[in-house]
DNA sequence: TCCCCCATTGATAGCGCTTCCAATGACCGT
DNA sequence: ACGGTCATTGGAAGCGCTATCAATGGGGGA
């Protein structure tokens, strides 16, 4: 560790032997510059070590080709998938990915905005369409694209792509009911407003159907874990031992409920059937396989980073679509597959 | 989206009627004004909805608050853990935590870590020990704390803190050694050094006991998924058929094998035992609950936050230790559970 | 009562870079 | 040979903020 300061474009500058104006265009626009002057400067670069100070190159340019985004969870893959499309979409175009996790808290999500427009991104990118009223105001006046993903709830503040949790929720339940099923449990973890509305959409597709959800909704305040599921179910058990099948807010959770099947003895799908959510990759490995819900959470990146690329470089030019439902799609695995007879109790 | 630029100091400053210097001492510290001017500035920065430039602040104070940290990935909990522990220092402290994944790749390790530095962060947590001589030339000369993580091979750069990777892969070994295994098959996917030194520690410890790893070794070339496990168990049952447990680089393979094995009627661990590594959530849930190297990637985050801390604010001074080793702990469960006696084939 | 000290506020000068415009000289056509 | 054009290069100004030091005025001690 040398303790001295890092070079600046000044210093490559004496060293080449010409202005700084001249060595920031060599490093921005080469061809700007003649051949002679910009072997000599990128000579001079290398023999200081010299890397461009974006800090000031930002505020000197007033572009700083940031863009933010803020993601409610790590833990699981669905927002790896999401964060690595809108990378691959945006880093090779020049930006630079800020992201910020905020654990799924609504404060914490309002010091992120906040956080984050000190940044001075161009454009803002975050999860959901729930934010608080204080987070929408900043974002509103952000002066700056921004796109709401994963959900398509409500007045968008700007772009917004994402789906139907409420429609998805319901979707799970008609699946299970088509299959049979009229005893059919819902377990939730930490509710996000996103697992909010599937288990809404869980909700009024029971009531549609004329079926009882009492004693059928298993609930945990705490983030959701493998271990829970299992939990949860028991709770289930408790109440109803005759349920026969179970949406879960995530495919964690069904994973749990899987596993807590094998461990008492349950066949899964002929004493339980079991449909997860998000499409996680071990739902084709489990044994049996896992139904499960799949949302287009790379489409959803994608889309956002792409359109935030045209507003910025069409100078504000809004794109034809500015909202987008990207749906969902039920994957009918074998943990939902048709039984040939009820086979535990009561049958 | 109003086009109108954002408020700036000097705005905040004509609207409360004061200088631009007082406004940032204001904000700043606001013990050092006057309670009339602090509200009235307040109350402009309200106002305006000012959100100072943290450019322009980091440029003229050449303080950035930033710490810069490259991951390798955030698929599974480990990274998030990590992270979650890094933050929960830092945050609070005042410093932002800039994440860059570079998903395995050296090449994008050497970019992050310059992209990184143009940001100029006050330190740098790297994870691993492995970077490439570029990559190290840039840290080492950062004039900055460095801190690599996760592992202890070599010379570190700067502080470091982590664990033999290869003692962990020799300790999985002799765990199953020890209940009576002998055929003891090695599963890793994409190898970063780190899963390469525990393969070591697998050859070097199978070679210690004088056994044969022949057949017994599935790779691949491909990141890992829980599918990746079944397909690389299926590889070594098709050269060593009475193979009796199994060591995964990591727990989505030993996931993944345990799904295998109830696939094909293989009791877990009577006829095969399994070892994964990391110790994620799920070893716990499943049936049987998986063995796993536990390693306390919490800790390592935390004690690389804090050394940063330390060293930023005892301006310069070095910690009494650079180097921890957190080592390891193996969770012995249910699938490595002691087996009664052989039970399939050639017993 | 006078002076010194401290608390409060402001003026000035950059941080390292880019934008904008001016300056230079070579080359061209006529 | 001369004005005009283009390709290069440099100078000046300033992005929004903070560090530094100066200026102001009130209060307390001698």
């Amino acid at each position: 560790m040398n303790k001295k300061q890092r070079a600046t474009l000044a210093d490559v500058a004496r060293r080449a032997g010409v202005s700084p104006v001249t060595v920031s265009r060599a490093i921005r626009h080469p061809d700007m510059v003649s051949e002679e002057l910009r072997e000599r400067i990128d000579e001079a670069v290398k023999k200081l070590n010299y890397i461009p100070n974006h800090l000031a190159s930002a505020l000197a340019s007033t572009r700083t080709h940031i863009v933010g985004v803020i993601v409610p969870s790590l833990t699981n893959g669905v927002f790896d998938d999401y964060l690595g499309a809108i990378q691959d979409v945006l880093n090779p175009a020049g930006f630079q990915v800020l992201v910020l996790n905020v654990r799924y808290s609504e404060i914490e999500e309002e010091k992120a905005i906040q956080t984050l427009m000190g940044y001075h991104p161009e454009a803002m990118i975050v999860a959901g369409v729930d934010q608080t009223p204080r987070s929408l105001d900043l974002l509103r006046h952000a002066g700056m694209p921004v796109v709401q993903t994963m959900d398509v709830s409500g007045a968008p503040i700007d772009l917004n792509i994402g789906l139907d949790h409420e429609a998805a929720g319901a979707a799970a339940v008609r699946h299970l009911y088509e299959l049979g099923h009229r005893k059919i449990a819902h377990l939730t973890a930490r509710a996000d407003p996103r697992a909010r509305r599937r288990h809404a959409g869980y909700q009024r597709q029971m009531a549609a159907y004329g079926l009882s959800t009492e004693g059928l909704v298993g609930a945990s305040p705490r983030p959701s874990d493998v271990a829970m599921g299992g939990e949860l179910l028991d709770e289930i058990l408790a109440q109803v031992p005759d349920v026969s099948a179970v949406f879960t807010c995530n495919d964690d959770l069904a994973l749990g409920t899987l596993f807590e099947c094998q461990r008492r003895g349950l066949r899964v799908p002929d004493d339980i059937a079991i449909v997860g959510f998000n499409d996680l990759d071990f739902c084709v490995a489990a044994v049996p396989t896992l139904t499960s819900v799949s949302i287009e959470r790379q489409q959803m990146g994608r889309w956002a980073a792409e359109s935030i690329l045209e507003i910025i470089r069409g100078s504000g030019k809004r794109p034809k679509q500015t909202r987008v439902d990207v749906g969902f799609s039920i994957k009918a695995r074998g943990s939902t597959a048709a039984t040939r007879k009820p086979a535990r109790k009561k049958g």
